[in-house]
DNA sequence: GTCAATATTTTTGTATACAATATTGTTATT
DNA sequence: AATAACAATATTGTATACAAAAATATTGAC
């Protein structure tokens, strides 16, 4: 896999800036990093360069990389954007997906449920991650399915927060079933939709959430 | 901009990528490259890494990079998904795009259609592309139009191909009127739909042209 | 005291040097 | 002759050295 020292401490760093050791807009002392990694600054530089082109962090030539945590407003559209890849996963799911594959998603779907029923956030969290990932599979499209994975990892963080929100992990095992039957009965539009909205709620209540901690 | 050497570098690989001057499953030499663009292997390195990144090259540790060229079956991945993507962005812009952005779009589709009536493909080529981004840009979210951006200057050297299609020009812009006309209604279902399938007859080109090379 | 110009220091970007690993070639054994 | 073990070579990954540019500090003029 990462056979790189690079690739390690890229890992490190992006937990590092989701974990908010560094706030917006700080620079990434090249310096500094090697030192605490106890490497020289090469591979910090190739791991800063994956930050960047993962956009966790913004690159100013000649000047250096700076993190760069996306607001409100970017949280939004990248949720949105989330909720449009899932819902096209979703549409060719419907259509391709293999009876085995079906399977598969229902076993995951009772696995969400055993996990709220043990009022097992944690555990529902990564289960419904599965969940869904099952779906991106079940597009049958490679290259889809790498940009939703993609996607997904880089909202991991900000998903996280919303498993507090009372009742959502009813509601959301509700959605979760008419995916299931709408998948299941290959209606395209409807497995789409549903998934779009299954999506897009988590980046409304995020919005929420952030709404009612500014007062 | 790239005020790094790098970055340059790394344009004009994938330009020669593009251009087929490397084949499929090729090592990319750090120290030709080095030799050949008349620096070390530095930034060459980093140059490098970044092809890895945006998936026009492959990466195994410890052994060199390697040309990664998308056979049909993942191009036509990449179209479908092309397709889902521009779908979102109707679906976004047919709610969103303010007056001045759809007369714009109607300006850039009337561009479109003199350089078909000029017959200039060239040029047909460059308004299409354009038409596009201002529907990217008429989704409001940032996020999605660079995704879009991404993909669409990812299957650029592919688009370019079937401009030759007879016929499909004219089909092109009947289908541009439709989309135009589903925005400025606000028609989130139908604009999305007419994205989706002006993008995804692509792909299904792409396929016949390569079933055809085939005999 | 404030501001501008210059000098100093930092920091990035690139080149080179070295270490670790993979690849290739050679030799010896069966 | 084929194969296995080992040596030689080449290549990647990392460290260090240096050059260019930016940031900061210092000095001088008003």
């Amino acid at each position: 896999m990462d056979a790189k020292r690079a690739d390690i401490i890229a890992d490190s760093l992006e937990e590092l800036v989701f974990k908010g050791e560094f706030s917006d807009g700080q620079r990434l002392d090249e310096i500094k990093l090697a030192e605490n990694f106890g490497v020289s600054r090469t591979p910090i530089r190739e791991a800063l360069q994956r930050l960047v082109l993962s956009g966790v962090a913004e690159q100013i030539p000649r000047r250096g990389v700076f993190v760069r945590k996306p607001g409100p407003v970017e949280l939004l559209e990248m949720f949105e954007t989330m909720a449009e890849l899932e819902a096209a996963c979703g549409r060719f799911a419907a259509h391709r997906m293999t009876d085995q594959g079906i399977a598969q998603l229902k076993q995951s779907n009772c696995r969400c449920q055993d996990a709220v029923l043990a009022q097992d956030a944690a555990r529902y969290y990564t289960e419904n991650e599965i969940f869904h990932q099952e779906i991106y599979r079940g597009s049958a499209n490679g290259y889809l399915e790498k940009e939703a994975l993609r996607l997904q990892s880089r909202l991991r963080p900000y998903r996280r927060v919303q498993l507090r929100f009372r009742g959502r992990l009813a509601q959301s095992m509700a959605e979760h079933e008419k995916i299931v039957t709408a998948l299941e009965a290959g209606d395209a539009n409807c497995a789409s939709n549903a998934l779009r909205e299954h999506v897009a709620v988590q980046g409304e209540r995020f919005q929420q959430m952030i709404a009612s901690l500014k007062d």
